[in-house]
RNA sequence: GGUGCGGUGGCGGAGAGGCUACGCACCGGCCUGCAAAGCCGAGUACACCGGUUCGAAUCCGGUCCGCACCUCCA
């Protein structure tokens, strides 16, 4: 089976070669740790967490590394304005992140570096940069000089002149050329530094994930992801940089041989910004949603395509997701998934061709069809539809909801009226049975009437 | 102005020269005291204008519209 991956460098589907198949390793840019995580954030990790779950049904030794941002202009803003430490910020939203995207079931990364522990790292290689004339030293700042590298522009297709009319860049006297990027600058005494070569200061944003992919995976690595507006400059730049250690004119798949960008989020057909004030944080949203039926949203269109983010999408998962786990009570354990891998099957070959988790969610449907029409007969359905589940991350028995923040009293209430709507029934008053359904429905109790009696809810999901 | 991605039934969303996915909603039927769930069934589609072809939603040319990036952003 080989699996197809859309590279963004040469913007066609690629069939996957890893660089070393014994260790194939990926690497995406994570979050800069200064707020909550929205579904932007949510959307990459999720997304990421799939092409891995995915390589690994073929390799036996996927490595991923995921980084931490935390340094950053913006997180010193935050504490500024907090009147917190540096380090409180970072701390706090890092748990955060990693909690929030635990209820997606995303894996956590086999590594997931901080960017303030490689500043060494970081400084060396500034330090072969400018040695190799890669960058020059303006204003007490360390630039990276863009025009010195050959390749300068080929992963967002973007020449340097070309853009320039009508854009919006201003241009820093102390630059070169107007896209020269900063790869360290000079910090006051109340900011974060660190000593370096060229005095107290902190490394520009694009160094440290050429630092950090270098030193956990080694270039070149297979794979390295992001969301799409990290294409430029974010990963051009890591681009110019990295190959630079090598030579001027070092191919780019010398420092990853595929690009994988994952589309935008929109809200309700408008870019997310603190402006509109329609950021959507995946904090909020578990309030509401259950981890599943959020991810499957996520999934539910593929990765490259945008997103428009909205109740509707939602609700439509949530309901999937409840037709899903009703089928699966009656299976539950009847077959163990976990020493099996079959991966020959229409589902995992929709998953094989770039990801196309619409198609495979359709191959799950029609197998969830056949399922209840054999009634739960057929084992090898059974263990094709758990290991499907599990490939997509879909923890569905997390989702089962249960009546845990009801008190005991309001229990003791709720039994009683079901009670007597029992009674109202034998005694075919129904009219005073559907009122008490009714009552019950103000409260958020829904009831269910089975062969084996009157079950009740609160708040379904 | 430059770059990239799109416009598919009421909605979401794959596909990609003939077999017209899939899900949600809606409608009809079965079931039910009524509901819910489940089951069975029906319907509606490929932005526009040309062209190529026996045949185009799918290829080619043009037009219109949307979104994103070019500044921090996943």
């Amino acid at each position: 089976m080989t699996f197809l991956i859309y590279d963004s460098l040469t913007k066609k589907k690629q069939q996957f070669v890893p660089v070393d198949k014994n260790n194939v390793r990926v690497y995406a840019c994570g979050p800069t740790v200064y707020n909550y995580a929205h579904v932007g954030n949510a959307r990459m990790s999720v997304v990421t967490d799939l092409l891995i779950r995915v390589l690994k049904t073929i390799y036996k030794n996927v490595k991923f590394v995921s980084n931490i941002t935390d340094v950053d202009d913006k997180i010193i803003e935050a504490a500024k304005k907090e009147k917190v430490k540096i380090e409180d910020i970072t701390s706090k939203f890092e748990k955060i992140y990693n909690q929030d995207m635990l209820e997606l079931n995303v894996r956590l990364p086999d590594i997931q570096p901080k960017a303030t522990e490689y500043i060494k790292e970081m400084i060396i290689m500034i330090e072969k940069l400018v040695q190799n004339q890669s960058a020059y030293i303006s204003n007490d700042n360390v630039i990276f000089n863009v025009k010195k590298y050959k390749h300068y522009g080929v992963l967002s297709r973007r020449t340097k002149d070309e853009q320039i009319a009508g854009s919006r860049i201003e241009v820093a006297d102390y630059k070169k050329n107007p896209e020269d990027f900063v790869l360290w600058k000079p910090s006051k005494e109340d900011e974060p530094g660190w000593e370096s070569p060229w005095g107290r200061g902190r490394p520009g944003w694009h160094i440290e994930c050429s630092a950090m992919s270098e030193k956990c995976l080694k270039t070149p690595f297979d794979i390295h992801c992001g969301g799409v507006d990290l294409t430029f400059p974010h990963h051009e730049n890591e681009i110019a940089q990295s190959c630079s250690l090598v030579a001027n004119d070092c191919e780019p798949s010398e420092f990853s041989k595929y690009w994988f960008h994952n589309g935008f989020v929109t809200s309700n057909g408008e870019k997310m910004s603190k402006s509109l004030g329609n950021i959507k944080l995946v904090n909020d949203m578990l309030k509401e949603y259950s981890g599943p039926v959020i991810r499957l949203s996520l999934l539910s269109s593929h990765y490259r395509q945008p997103l428009d983010w909205s109740k509707k999408i939602l609700d439509q998962s949530k309901k999937n997701i409840l037709r899903f786990s009703k089928v699966l009570k009656d299976i539950e354990n009847k077959v163990d998934t976990n020493n099996l891998n079959q991966n020959d099957n229409d589902f995992i070959r929709a998953l094989y061709d770039d990801l196309n988790t619409p198609k495979a969610l359709a191959v799950l449907n029609g197998w969830f069809d056949d399922l209840k029409k054999n009634s739960s007969s057929n084992e090898n359905l059974v263990f094709l539809i758990k290991q499907a589940l599990q490939i997509f991350g879909l923890d569905i028995k997390r989702n089962q909801s249960t009546n845990t923040n009801i008190t005991e009293e309001e229990k003791i209430m709720i039994e009683k009226m079901i009670q007597e709507r029992e009674i109202a029934r034998k005694n075919k008053d129904f009219r005073k049975a559907d009122e008490l359904r009714e009552k019950l429905k103000e409260m958020r109790i829904f009831l269910d009437d089975t062969s084996g009696g009157t079950i009740w809810k609160k708040n379904e999901s």
